[in-house]
DNA sequence: TATTGTTATACTCTATAACTATA
DNA sequence: TATAGTTATAGAGTATAACAATA
């Protein structure tokens, strides 16, 4: 059977250990502390987004690249809001909807940032070669793509054939 | 300067994606389901750690394997043990210490849990070639390490020469 | 009637502090 | 006195339900 693969022996662990590193360890919250700040982790993932977006995001589609539901992404807003580190103007095009931009302090922030981080990453990686860092790069890339397009034809299935109840 | 290196970017986006999957995508809830129980999530955690581990492990060395403190795994460890999916015995040597160990019912769920997921990350890299995959898991496993070396000789600094604190 | 966002509330995950038992 | 684990408590992160405003 397929998971019997020994080409993919290792993938689940080597993610796992990522995702605690990630999730757990204090990378985010050292380099938050480095680009001099307090705030929580969402928060600074939703700058991390508004500034790779490069255009107004709605709270909606902040809510749906976070993987998140739309509440949460409300209040993460607002407290950056409230922080002046991004600004909220009504949709011209659609009164419902708000338009989420970073203000010249955020951008500044979100900047220090992701120099601390991906300054520790290349750091980390430094006795790599070009080859090798490419590949990963690539690689992770497409791992990523073709697990989450894989994942949305399994929704509602258990993945084996068995219904999950 | 290092974070300026072309070879790096993009990296961060993918880890951010994948951890984001990783930790609010529903791959381990419906994998649980699959596997035909109710599980939290940190408590399956726990019986992928035990049975990687193939011998007892003490509640601490859980926890440091999680990356989480001791009373977390506390509680997961007291709550498998209720529904008889591990035991927990008295160390030998150390009347101080507990050593954990899977159950038989333990064994089982664990195996049907990781075969669900492995299954579901073979099919979504079912088009990738043998070479690629080989290359994923190797750079992937090598990231992870390196980054969390890094990280520990970083510990207590910013990353930016300034004291946390 | 459907959609965007917000408010209110509750649950999951994890940490810190205080404590017990053994070393 | 130090260590392994536990109990109690608190905080961060996220979800669901109910609602408001606009489409």
């Amino acid at each position: 059977m397929a998971y019997d693969d020994e080409g993919l022996r290792g993938l689940l662990p080597a993610m796992t250990r990522l995702s605690s590193a990630l999730s757990r360890g204090q990378l985010f919250e050292r380099a938050t502390a480095a680009a001099g700040t307090t705030l929580e982790r969402p928060a600074v993932t939703i700058l991390v987004i508004l500034d790779a977006a490069d255009r107004p995001l709605r709270v909606g589609e902040i809510a749906r690249r976070m993987q998140v539901a739309g509440p949460h992404a409300t209040r993460q807003v607002h407290g950056l809001e409230q922080r002046g580190l991004v600004e909220r103007v009504a949709d011209p095009d659609d009164q419902r909807a708000r338009l989420i931009t970073l203000t010249a302090a955020g951008e500044k922030l979100t900047g220090r940032y992701l120099r601390v981080i991906n300054g520790w990453f290349a750091d980390a990686l430094a006795g790599w070669s070009d080859a090798d860092r490419r590949d990963l790069v690539l690689l992770l890339g497409r791992m990523v793509d073709d697990l989450s397009a894989h994942l949305e034809t399994v929704t509602g299935d258990t993945g084996d054939g068995h219904p999950v109840d």
